[in-house]
DNA sequence: AATTCGGGGCC
DNA sequence: GGCCCAGAATT
């Protein structure tokens, strides 16, 4: 890399600056109670792409429900992905059940502490597992998530783009650099409450941040400037019709999507790609798809939702059927009670209040 | 390297 | 509306 960005750098002070700040800042957080790589590990899957208010009552529920590795191996897929819903992306909660069923086949119940094991582990890339040897085990190794990188970016001044994966790895090179060995916990935890808490994307709090005289974009007037990132592609808008199918016994159809891609193994009420099929044909096509006769009734609402990488229009519409059961093993009539049991994503449970 | 994975909070 | 968030897996 280029370490010459390194060369008068004042490492020791940076370091000294930043864990002194976190260990009288840090946040009080249910998962900094102690040091147990189980409940560090959760955590961490938890917080992907997600923020820390969003995650802390998951957590609770979630560690409540599954104390140990061994209660989380030993119970069923559906109800860890009930206990998910609502935090998204999915294949998390998945990836997580089968990397603890492999620590307690593998590793005897216990976290591998070494990188490769750790690494291998289904859901833990670069950043997980240098969070969890580091936060866990007090091994110095970088942990580079998007706060880190805005941190280094404006400290380093460094003005790659960092929506690029080739760019990452030089920040994970440059934090291994800087990082603390005698706290390593708190040197990286400290990087990211920095990011979370002074340095923002927006209006960051250069007055308050503790590393101020270490910071070469504050230096030079760039930290408005820093970190570059390079604008994500729209999303494609694709537009649903859902039906809200009610039996004569007051239950409803709903249908389970499949074990792969969007939303996999959640629940959810039928929907018609609305593109590929005309308001007149709906019926015919459920009939042909679903095995079931059904009779559009009146139009409940529209939603609109937003995904990272589609927007979902969705016109929903009652409708009532004569069947009580159906055959496919994916579908089910349920009442309004026995839905609470499904895991629903939050686009589809926002329809419930509009169930005929 | 680019795309696929959720959902909420903020402006 | 756009941007951000304690990213990883897949292609």
């Amino acid at each position: 890399m280029r370490d010459e960005i390194l060369q008068s750098f004042d490492i020791q002070g940076f370091q000294n600056n930043l864990i002194n700040w976190y260990l009288d800042n840090k946040r009080d957080l249910p998962w900094r109670k102690d040091q147990d790589p189980y409940k560090v590990w959760v955590s961490e899957i938890m917080l992907q792409q997600t923020q820390v208010d969003t995650v802390i009552p998951y957590f609770q529920r979630f560690m409540s429900k599954y104390p140990t590795v061994y209660d989380l191996a030993y119970a069923d897929p559906q109800d860890v992905l009930k206990t998910w819903e609502g935090l998204g992306y999915y294949s998390r909660a998945r990836n997580l059940q089968n990397a603890v069923r492999e620590v307690a086949e593998t590793y005897n119940g216990k976290v591998p502490d070494d990188p490769k094991q750790l690494g291998k582990l289904k859901g833990v890339g670069p950043y997980t597992k240098g969070a969890i040897l580091s936060i866990a085990f007090n091994q110095a190794h970088p942990a580079v998530d998007g706060n880190v990188m805005r941190v280094l970016a404006r400290v380093l001044e460094l003005e790659d783009d960092i929506a690029q994966p080739k760019v990452k790895k030089q920040f994970e090179h440059y934090a291994g650099a800087l990082i603390s060995h005698n706290d390593p916990s708190s040197f990286n935890q400290g990087l990211m409450e920095l990011g979370a808490l002074i340095c923002t994307p927006k209006e960051p709090l250069c007055m308050f941040c503790p590393v101020q005289e270490h910071c070469r974009a504050f230096q030079e007037g760039t930290v408005h400037d820093l970190p570059v990132k390079s604008k994500a592609k729209k999303q494609k808008k694709i537009p649903y019709t859902v039906l809200l199918v009610k039996n004569s016994h007051n239950e409803y159809l709903i249908e389970k999507r499949p074990e792969d891609g969007l939303l996999a193994n959640m629940w959810q009420f039928p929907m018609v790609p609305a593109g590929e099929v005309n308001k007149g044909e709906i019926e015919n096509w459920f009939k042909l798809e679903y095995g079931i006769n059904v009779s559009l009734s009146a139009k409940q609402t529209d939603l609109k939702h937003v995904f990272s990488h589609i927007i979902w229009q969705l016109e929903v519409f009652a409708a009532l059927t004569a069947s009580e059961k159906a055959e496919d093993e994916r579908l089910r009539f349920v009442s309004r009670e026995e839905l609470e049991d499904y895991p629903f994503p939050v686009s589809h449970q926002r329809m419930i209040p509009y169930l005929p």
